[in-house]
DNA sequence: TTAATGCGCAATCAATTAGTTGCAAATATA
DNA sequence: TATATTTGCAACTAATTGATTGCGCATTAA
């Protein structure tokens, strides 16, 4: 099956999840307590995660500790650079617009 | 029906688009054209995308030019900031674990 | 006026999804 | 050893998705 990370930040439980264990390590259990739903819905979403190579895990005993890797969310941020490089060049135009506004108020 | 950007991006064929019209507005037609792909199913992509307010239109005739919404886009980056707070963060702790062992370093 | 073009919308279909239930394996506790 | 806890995985269901087909409306061209 194939996924990416943009269909892993789709659902918004997912997303949810995404920020609790970006800086903390939990448990599918203690996950599932922050959310009212089930243990077998957040075991689905982290398999999902785990798919689109998002998490870390440690196991300690029976329990197993997931963690966002953080720096696979760079890969967002990476698309959406050529969205910034238009909005930027934009503001830049509006910026250059303004001061011509300005000059020719300073003319009058 | 309740859609968001994040839904909107997760079809890769969505993300194309995006890129294509972010730029130049162009109609469905012409937007098909460039995937080898029926217009219908543009028009499907079309109406998600405008539902999640990512779409500008200007009608001209018979033809309809859809751009992108660029600073829409901006909510992408700023769900994305709480992630980068922590991985500047742990950049920096790098950073200073780098600048303690040239420390270090030194003082043999 | 008639035919062709560009479009949105509704109906339909196959595939995928999120969630539930049930179970077996591994670990911990009594 | 017997029991309880934590978990992953498979089977199932209801809902959603992406795509196709067919239609009607508006605009343009002949």
């Amino acid at each position: 099956m194939k996924r990416d990370i943009f269909q892993a930040i789709a659902d918004p439980t997912r997303r949810a999840i995404l920020v609790l264990i970006s800086s903390t390590a939990l448990t599918p259990n203690a996950i599932a307590e922050q959310f009212k739903t089930t243990r077998q819905a957040v075991s689905k979403h982290i398999k999902i995660l785990n798919e689109c190579d998002l998490l870390e895990e440690r196991k300690e005993g029976r329990e197993i500790f997931y963690q966002l890797k953080i720096d696979k969310m760079k890969e967002i941020d990476k698309w959406l650079e050529q969205f910034k490089e238009i909005w930027e060049k934009r503001f830049n135009q509006l910026d250059q617009v303004l001061i011509n506004l300005k000059t020719k108020e300073n003319e009058n």
